[in-house]
RNA sequence: GGGGAUUUAGCUCAGCUGGCUAGAGCGUACGAUUCACAUUCGUAAGGUCACAGGUUCAAGCCCUGUAAUCCCCACCA
């Protein structure tokens, strides 16, 4: 026997993983490869795959750098069940890994890196820095990669695409290349969120917006008083504007006030921004460091003067301020204005302010000249292509959440001034002489920081891709999408990924999936949400209650994690997770080791031969499997991971082991218990991975991996004779709770079970009284002695000392009471005319057959009653 | 300001197209021990389905409103 009493994950899991993937079982079967039409112009082997007889899913690629987190071991638990149970299904299933250089992430890391060891990003080339971090991040590779294989992720490694791969920079290179040449992409001056500690730009979609409590300030510009939470950016101001309707103000329009603290004049405009209602009604106007201030100084031709530099201090200000802080200038400047008694008051006030991600400072919006998409086609054609239903979302809802995103898109900023990234692939000209030569060039060459094109010199922007864009075209750099190629992987069967990035990364593999290829990237999307703690707490690492998934596999075991994640959660939502559901995965997996453990030693002694049913538990063991697979495969068409999880857990437990095995413990048969316990191994199998493969390799019988089995077909079975079975369970149910119900203790030892004239009991008298464990069972002639199971509609009867029931009336009487209740209500259904009329004719039919029932039920009570 | 979601047992969640006598896991209580498994077996208690109206023969589910919690988007000086 090569079963130990209890399964032990660590000693079979890495093994396990090691034997699948030395022997490919992960790898797809059928290639992507070049269109070779034959003599009719079409491929033969497009024809053969027409049915699409392939799965294919992407890895949302985890950060290369960095350790696997909760969220990872949610995405795998899913998605790897997905590809497991499409590949027992005979797909050819390809699920791709993938390693992210999380730009900007791994960049703050490594920032800190540097500083720790006492230098800054300015004392190297951006070359050099790129060099750095490639060595830094090749260090920490392949730890992420060994916590997927823990977690028995089912890739094909062979095709693992990192996010800097030369295919996929190529690839992001040709779609920035066709879309230059279709003028999507432009280069323009303007107001980008700037972290002046971290020194790059963002896109929108990365800024955090936090209220926060601020101070409104007045301040005297001449006799207009203008309102604003920014004093020390008045520097930059080139106007102040009021509303045109506004009475109080309409004849300073086209007059100048004195900006405070300087010797300019700046014009009085008239724009809607002003809001009459707000502050003092007159706003002044800040191109160079107000989104909004931006807009009207496009309108109005206003000059932007910055005066704030990139690093935070004061510029082109009065000496006196030069170089101050924001925070210190603000501080002079409203020192300064109220010594003049310009400072005509403060408000405090709630706002919403502009923070980084990362590192939560306060963004400061910077005059920047950057790369931007023109976003409107893109969207526009992913509005058409979501609302015509290509693709299908799980939850349903955020599909149109999605589409209202996309018709309010702002340009895309794709420039980041960071070196850890995919360079951008254009040049800048620097001969002055060649006056025709257009300012930038594209140019693939970005190893180079200077080229020459017919003699005209140009050098290389410095500045990266932001992540997002090159990451928008995974689906098609993992699947080797190619112009012309046929690839039965594209668009994929499904994207899954967090709920949190619908917008950033969704949004955008769908504009770009058709842009490049013309085809949606993905049929279906599933979107999970965050995983919190066991109290529906956001798990962070300043409250401390951070759940490490490797911690939990290492203890409890991969399938446990697996099972235990995949509990309790439903798509889009935020849920609570706790050890003891991962706990309960783990007795899951023990429990069907131990029935494998149990039908291999019955097998071990007993005769094989053909599948057939011969006793009423077989027949009804086959109809809960077939109807379990049913459900099973339902579930996973609609995406309903935990309910499939939850079938299978009481199949297997309440089901097959609490009955069908028992049953089996009297009466052996061997080619039904193989059988059943294999389609039970490999329906579990998706979920389970690592147990299921286990116990198929310990078994004598089984051959293969588990993991390229067939998803089994239904089994035959006797529906009338399964349904018999179900008396046997009301019978064994009824002896068990009357038992615990008579008073005193271990009665299941003390009465005898006693039976009329009755042909299912007697069949069956050894499994209930093995089920029941009661000492003896015994018919009887005439009317059996005792107390009598009202419940079953059988001849049965307990054999309990007179005293003891009489004990036992009170709990009889109230039951009486109950099903009476059940019956009234029944009843007056019925006594409603509109119900007869109305309802369905089958729950008429229904509800009388229930009263019928009832009605009888409480005859046989009653008659028990009167016996004692 | 706009939008989305949630509210069902002590806890975490199911309940899909209304048919419910509202389920599961964990927890709790009581009982069981050499029989595959104490990571076990059996039994039970526990719910005005947030609240108020409405539609319907029938509402946890549909409609209207209210409250609470969470999330996203947005330029309010």
């Amino acid at each position: 026997m090569k079963f130990a009493s209890s399964y032990e994950p660590g000693e079979y899991e890495s093994d396990i993983y090691a034997a699948w993937e030395a022997s490919g079982v992960f790898n797809p079967s059928v290639p992507t490869y070049p269109v070779d039409n034959n003599e009719d112009g079409i491929d033969d082997r497009e024809e053969e795959f027409s049915e699409r007889n392939t799965y294919s899913i992407v890895m949302p690629p985890p950060n290369a750098n960095g350790n696997l987190h909760i969220g990872h071991g949610l995405t795998v638990a899913l998605e790897d069940s997905l590809v497991r149970y499409y590949r027992l299904k005979g797909k050819s299933a390809w699920y791709v890994p993938g390693a992210d250089h999380a730009g900007f992430e791994t960049w703050v890391v490594y920032e800190k890196e540097l500083e720790k060891h006492g230098h800054t990003r300015f004392e190297y080339s951006r070359d050099e820095l790129y060099a750095k971090v490639w060595d830094f991040v090749a260090k920490q590779r392949g730890n992420m990669e060994l916590q997927l294989r823990a977690l028995g992720a089912s890739c094909a490694w062979d095709d693992l695409t990192f996010t800097l791969d030369e295919n996929v920079v190529d690839r992001v290179y040709t779609t920035f290349e066709k879309m230059w040449n279709d003028g999507m992409i432009y280069r323009g001056e303007k107001l980008v969120n700037f972290c002046p500690k971290h020194q790059t730009a963002f896109a929108d979609i990365e800024v955090e917006h936090k209220d926060e409590k601020g101070t409104l300030w007045e301040i005297a510009y001449d006799d207009i008083v203008v309102s604003t939470t920014r004093p020390e950016t008045l520097f930059g101001d080139t106007a102040v504007a009021v509303n045109p309707e506004d009475a109080r103000y309409k004849e300073r329009i086209g007059k100048t006030v004195h900006l405070p603290l300087t010797d300019r004049e700046i014009p009085i405009i008239a724009d809607e921004h002003a809001d009459p209602e707000y502050g003092t009604g007159a706003v002044k106007i800040t191109p160079a460091h107000d989104f909004d201030d931006f807009e009207v100084g496009e309108r109005h031709n206003l000059e932007r003067i910055q005066v704030i530099a990139e690093n935070g201090t004061m510029i082109n200000v009065p000496e006196k301020y030069n170089g101050l802080t924001t925070e210190e200038c603000r501080k002079q400047v409203l020192k300064d204005l109220k010594e003049q008694g310009l400072l005509k008051g403060e408000k405090k006030i709630v706002h919403s302010v502009a923070h980084c991600y990362k590192c939560g400072t306060v963004l400061e919006p910077m005059l920047k000249e950057q790369w931007f998409i023109d976003v409107q086609k893109l969207a526009k054609v992913a509005i058409e292509h979501l609302e015509a239903g290509e693709i299908k979302f799980h939850p349903a809802n955020k599909q149109k959440v999605l589409v209202d995103y996309l018709k309010n898109l702002k340009d895309w900023n794709i420039s980041r001034q960071i070196p850890w990234g995919i360079a951008i692939p254009m040049f800048r000209k620097v001969t002055p002489e060649a006056t025709d030569e257009p300012d930038w060039i594209f140019d693939r060459r970005t190893n180079l920081t200077e080229i020459e094109k017919a003699g005209v010199k140009y050098i290389r922007d410095e500045d990266t891709f932001d992540t997002w864009f090159s990451s928008s075209h995974w689906p098609i750099v993992c699947t080797d999408w190619e112009e012309g190629n046929y690839n039965p992987y594209y668009p994929l069967n499904v994207m899954e990924t967090g709920a949190d990035i619908l917008f950033a990364w969704v949004a955008r593999m769908i504009m770009m999936g058709l842009y490049v290829t013309g085809e949606v990237p993905f049929k279906e999307v599933y979107l999970h949400g965050l995983v919190l703690d066991a109290h529906g707490k956001k798990m962070s690492k300043s409250k401390g209650n951070v759940i490490n998934p490797m911690d939990l596999v290492a203890k409890f075991g991969s399938d446990a994690f697996r099972l235990g994640i995949l509990r309790g959660r439903s798509a889009g939502m935020n849920q609570a997770f706790s050890e003891n559901s991962v706990i309960a995965g783990r007795n899951l997996c023990n429990k069907l080791w131990n029935i494998s453990r149990l039908v291999q030693s019955i097998v071990d002694e007993g005769e094989d031969g053909d599948v057939t049913t011969d006793n009423m538990g077989e027949d009804w063991i086959c109809r809960e499997i077939n109807g379990c697979l049913e459900a099973v495969e339902q579930d996973m068409r609609n995406y309903r991971f935990a309910e499939a999880v939850e079938t299978l857990y009481q199949t297997i437990w309440d089901k097959y082991a609490d009955w069908f095995l028992e049953s089996q413990k009297l009466y052996q048969n061997v080619p039904l218990l193989k059988r059943t316990l294999e389609i039970l191994l490999i329906a579990l199998h998706p979920f389970a991975p690592f147990v299921t493969e286990a116990i198929w390799q310990n078994l004598a019988w089984t051959d293969g991996f588990i993991a390229t089995a067939k998803w089994p077909a239904r089994l035959e079975f006797d529906p009338i004779t399964a349904e018999e079975f179900e008396n046997i369970r009301i019978i064994v149910g009824e002896v068990r709770g009357t038992l615990q119900a008579l008073p005193g203790t271990n009665n299941a030892k003390k009465y005898a079970l006693l039976y009329g004239n009755d042909s299912l009991i007697q069949e069956n008298e050894l499994l209930i009284k093995n089920l029941t464990r009661v000492p003896t069972i015994n018919s009887v002639e005439g009317t059996p002695r005792g107390l009598r199971l009202a419940l079953a509609n059988h001849e049965l009867y307990l054999d309990v000392p007179e005293k003891i029931v009489t004990e036992y009336k009170d709990a009889l009487t109230e039951r009486i009471l109950a099903v009476g209740r059940e019956l009234d209500a029944l009843n007056a259904r019925m006594m409603n005319p509109n119900y007869v009329a109305k309802a369905p004719e089958h729950l008429v039919q229904e509800t009388k057959e229930q009263i019928d029932e009832k009605q009888a039920l409480i005859k046989r009570l009653k008659q028990e009653l009167e016996f004692i």
